[in-house]
DNA sequence: GTGAAAGCGCTAACAG
DNA sequence: CTGTTAGCGCTTTCAC
């Protein structure tokens, strides 16, 4: 029966209790200073700690070190099925270290700058970002002020900060080899936004996998964002062109989908007319008509990784290497089809 | 060109370099004390803030103050879909009023407690939670300890705490009233965990509906979670019944997928052989196969309501209404069948 | 309208 | 091993 005191209890009380100084009680609570501490007097403190109900005042104390013991992560749109199981991987590092996360939904890349400033003055021990555009002056600002920051989903072709990403090129050459070894000879791309780093490493990979078969990219087209939306007008751009592409593939599973907006309302079928891969392997695209042939990124681990990464930084441990790069996997339904048989 | 000055400037250095007192230049950058400033002093002391690139310290004012400008969010699960649009509404909420938010990801019930406590210790402004459970002890807790909470999406059944939520049982008479319209006679219900609100006023919303009508609730089946998976157990269970029900009501969508799961399993066909409806309107789930038959709830608007709520008890305007109740409304797709045609 | 001084709760030298 | 002392950066009385 530890009777919470509703009024706050301070490290005062505790050392008054315990009959020992303020400074004692401290050292008797902190992990790593509790050697130091007699077995007698140590049982004595946490006992009363207990009793009172005692709960060290972060704000205090973070104050006196400098360290909140809190990250920050700035996401571009929390709403995209991509980026909660990213948060979910960094929370659960986190959470592990008795870290918490501040989340920060930036809608509008122009509140990037005055977030990080905010969360400077917040005192925040390191943010993660999983907005970095090209070249993202955002990148140099942290810098410069000294923030420790880590990178995730989206790298920086610069390298100016450590990174964990996923292999975009690897990614749409897998898909690009699952359509030609089916068959597919006329491969347009709907390309994601040439202003982020995936957009461009993405279209990269697809052109480089279709010259590796000696095929060319029939047609591109770019969407404005990585959206159902952006997905169908980027589509319909596509079927604009005289001749009809075999196969589309697309920069995410949202564009894909897109694109099945539009060429459900043409009547046109998938994979029947026109064969279709995504990105992401978002939940329940395998249960959309038809199940969607697409790429899966280990997303809680992209996230689990870059916290891990911010948490070596902030404890001083320097990583060899900056940028971490994980494995996409190829998962095939019934959005392509084989017109070998 | 302000020279954003990488170490540390602190309101000592700016009241050396404006030539006034710290407490002077305090006042100043506080927007409600600034009105005790001459206009002249004001313009000095901004434009040094400004040139050494000032960024007050939360942690100190934090400590000195007790506020901390934070607040703390616990969800079960991020990763499901209802999820996200609701801590978007938090965090716009908190992000106008110059907020954080610490997201926390409980996917234990039995962390709830700890993590309340770290959040405590970190001196959180308020928590809104997104995971009471019936008759949930945390609740008592908060209000021992006096943290300011207010509960979203899952509410009190005994009003302890101000709560945002929707409503559960219109959703379900707006489900039942369109299969009853439609035909429907058989009607049986997938419920959710007993264990939480929003399962058992899901599952009392079906019945008076039924009632209501003056038809029958001809089966229930409990699900074990909110999840496609118990979705699928909680089907099979269903059609382990002597007679097929024409239709399901099911808790919610995820669970209604999950029944599609079993369904197709069994060569059934939605709606030909059996009509279903969810619960909460999921991304994608106008694209599943079929197109599913959903009650959409006000998702953002209920975390932003909530964070509203919890704002007001912050700055001690104390509400009129402590439980708001927003309305679900009834999105009519193709998993569910005219019988009358 | 501005300055002086105290202190929020904690940690970290420095003594002993 | 434990106590003493100082101070992190800010806000807020209290004087003037």
């Amino acid at each position: 029966m530890s009777a919470t005191t509703p009024s706050t209890v301070t490290i005062r009380d505790v050392a008054q209790a315990a009959g020992v100084h303020v400074s004692t009680v401290s050292r008797a609570l902190s992990p790593d200073k509790r050697g130091l501490i007699s077995e007698e007097v140590l049982r004595v403190v946490e006992e009363a700690a207990q009793r009172l109900g005692y709960r060290p005042n972060r704000a205090a104390s973070a104050l006196r070190t400098g360290r909140t013991h809190t990250i920050g992560v700035l996401v571009p749109d929390i709403t995209n099925a991509v980026f909660p199981p990213i948060l979910q991987g960094i929370e659960a590092s986190a959470s592990a270290r008795g870290y918490f996360v501040f989340v920060a939904n930036v809608m509008d890349q122009a509140l990037a700058r005055p977030i990080v400033e905010r969360m400077l003055a917040q005192q925040v021990d390191g943010v993660v970002l999983a907005i970095a555009t090209r070249d993202d002056p955002l990148i140099d600002y942290l810098r410069q002020v000294g923030m420790r920051a880590v990178l995730v989903n989206r790298g920086d072709e610069r390298g100016r900060l450590p990174a964990v990403v996923s292999d975009d090129r690897l990614a749409m050459k897998l898909a690009v080899d699952h359509l030609v070894a089916t068959g597919h000879r006329r491969i347009a791309h709907l390309a994601g936004p040439q202003g982020v780093p995936t957009g461009v490493a993405r279209r990269q990979g697809v052109e480089q996998a279709l010259r590796d078969c000696g095929l060319p990219l029939v047609a591109v087209a770019e969407c404005e964002s990585y959206s159902r939306e952006a997905g169908r007008q980027a589509m319909a751009q596509l079927l604009a062109q005289p001749e009809r592409p075999e196969a589309v593939v697309c920069c995410n599973d949202l564009v894909a989908l897109g694109a099945y907006d539009e060429l459900r309302a043409r009547g046109l079928r998938v994979p029947h007319d026109i064969s279709i891969t995504g990105h992401n392997d978002m939940p329940l695209v395998d249960m959309v008509d038809p199940p969607l042939t697409t790429i899966r990124l280990p997303h809680r681990e992209l996230g689990w990784r870059a916290a891990e990464t911010l948490f070596d930084e902030i404890d001083g441990r320097a990583l060899s290497a900056s940028t971490v790069v994980l494995r996409p996997e190829l998962v095939v339904r019934q959005s392509t089809r084989d017109c070998t048989v």
